[in-house]
DNA sequence: CTCACACGGTGGAGCGCTCCAACACCTCCA
DNA sequence: TGGAGGTGTTGGAGCGCTCCACCGTGTGAG
């Protein structure tokens, strides 16, 4: 049998097709009558409405992109959550697109575009030319991918990594290491830490920024670090998969952490809350950033037109087990 | 500026918006000429065709969709892959959906079958029914779902089981305890490892099924073990979660790994991986399973009408620093 | 008693595409 | 030299909805 169309519906309920679009979008100006006929009828045929005909027919999707690296990378979760929590009640769907899960040669702005979602969040480095006639509202959510007259939200990393060091600078370090990433958070927090570390007059230790920023960049960081520095008690990961990536090196080298080697990463990601990992870290405030960047865009999908809104939330200090004074 | 329509760009290029179509779908019966034209004007116009309004035409999305309980367990990561490995080359886009990101109120599978998607991958745990009429061909990837009449994909979960408790008999551990979780693959795993443990004359440890399998009841339901079962020599958990829950309950205890308790996971994730966790677990052939999935489900999408097929795995051991022989 | 106005409901136009039948035009061979 | 067949292109119908203008009642005020 093929699929009930709202004229299905509307012929079986005694209805016109409008008065079944109205009770399908929950319109008030409908008798209980009505509403419960066309409703029995929608149940009957197993009715389920065309989302193609109706955002083509109403242009508007009820729908929002959002745009992450990749699925493997999970700081994106809360996020989503946060994203998910401002956005439902708001009547939006979210659609979540991977970079990495896209055909190389399809652009996944091009996709977002072409699917015509309602507004997009961006929370990655942005490769494409988000613009062009009738693009949807954007905020950048989490780094500092910079797109002209966009809202951002993020939390301060500049702020997150002077945390970070002052902990350790606190216990007593002064041998401390940074491995860097070269994203556009990593480098702000690279250039804090560094400024951080030189107002303490701790002498700096290069490290070559890691591309991608994952467990495996951070192992070969550290095991890189710890075998040329061996003074070095302390490091500071630019995110936590790194700061697990060291974990794993200062394992290698038979370094008791916290003993021997204190460690701190920058994420506060579920990994890091793990009994075995236990790891001191900074909270990016990843749900909150999330529901700022929800309610900013919900805005922005109403009509505002305000001046372009850039907004910064204060991360904080998570101490757990892998920090401690030097010996 | 409206946002240019295919008329637009017709009128640009200078031919019909049929001949726009043409060269936008890549049709080979069009000139070399025009085709220049129209991509000319596509690209002046900023033009990106309407996804509703072609998917409502031709009565297809070139859309899968994938379902999955929670993007926080990274199992389907490797899953994902191996479907787009397949799927992208065959011309089709992949939506993931998210269980735990749809409004509560909202069903997942009316939201995909609304947006008639042209085929569906269960990753889940399915609640409601998948029927109906017009609904795309289904294939589930993975024990957890049982959906009749459709094809399904799964590693041996029987033989993986087997697997890890042979490994951790050959060591020469005989108090061995298991830590199942409550799902489909879980219990699988548990009555395999009962029936190998049995087999091998060792008495059981009782253990309540953990219903999510994270990471925190793995902590718990190892505590409870070690607590109660101190000659306990070998754990082998559910899935990798639960086993870095046990190794974070071990080091509480004091226990070193893998010289006082081993331990074995399952699914090889990106976790298991780590230097830090370096653990031994069985590879439940997560890309393989969504290759074979995307295989099938693309020739179901072809139009086959087959008898449903059941297609199995073999599992792996992965032999990682987790596991030795008892003291 | 009449008029205005809610209230509940209706048909038609149109959203931006795809697909199909049809159509020029050209080439080639009988 | 005429028709068959191929190549490139075209307009029209229609996909399943939403939205808008409009319509028929019933009700209360003047």
């Amino acid at each position: 049998m093929a699929r009930p169309t709202i004229y299905d519906v509307a012929a079986a309920a005694g209805v016109s097709k409008s008065l079944v679009s109205l009770v399908l979008r929950g319109s008030p100006r409908v008798s209980e009558e009505s509403r419960r006929a066309v409703e029995e009828a929608v149940r009957r045929l197993d009715y389920r409405p065309s989302r193609a005909a109706s955002s083509l027919a109403a242009d508007r999707t009820d729908a929002v992109g959002l745009l992450i690296d990749d699925y493997a990378n999970p700081w994106f979760i809360d996020l989503v959550r946060g994203l998910h929590e401002v956005l439902g009640p708001a009547g939006y769907r979210l659609s979540v697109v991977d970079v990495a899960t896209v055909s190389p040669a399809e652009d996944p702005v091009e996709g977002l575009l072409s699917s015509r979602v309602d507004g997009i969040v961006v929370a990655m480095d942005v490769p494409g030319a988000l613009r062009g006639p009738g693009a949807p509202p954007i905020v950048v959510a989490g780094t500092r991918a910079h797109i002209p007259d966009a809202d951002s939200v993020a939390n301060d990393d500049w702020a997150g990594a002077r945390l970070a060091v002052e902990h350790l600078l606190a216990l007593g370090h002064f041998r401390i290491a940074h491995l860097p990433a070269a994203s556009g958070a990593g480098t702000a927090r690279a250039d804090s830490a560094a400024a951080v570390l030189a107002a303490a007059g701790i002498p700096r230790i290069a490290v070559t920024p890691s591309p991608t920023a994952t467990e495996a960049e951070g192992y070969w960081a550290a095991l890189h670090v710890l075998g040329a520095h061996p003074d070095v008690t302390a490091i500071f990961a630019s995110n936590d998969a790194m700061a697990i990536g060291a974990l794993g090196a200062a394992r290698e080298f038979g370094y008791d952490v916290p003993g021997r080697l204190s460690v701190v990463g920058y994420d506060n990601s579920a990994l890091a809350r793990t009994h075995l990992v236990d790891l001191t870290t900074i909270d990016d405030r990843s749900a909150a950033v999330g529901r700022e960047t929800g309610r900013l865009l919900a805005s922005r999908m109403r009509g505002s037109d305000a001046a372009p809104v850039h907004r910064t939330l204060e991360p904080a200090l998570i101490v757990r087990g892998t920090t401690a004074p030097p010996k």
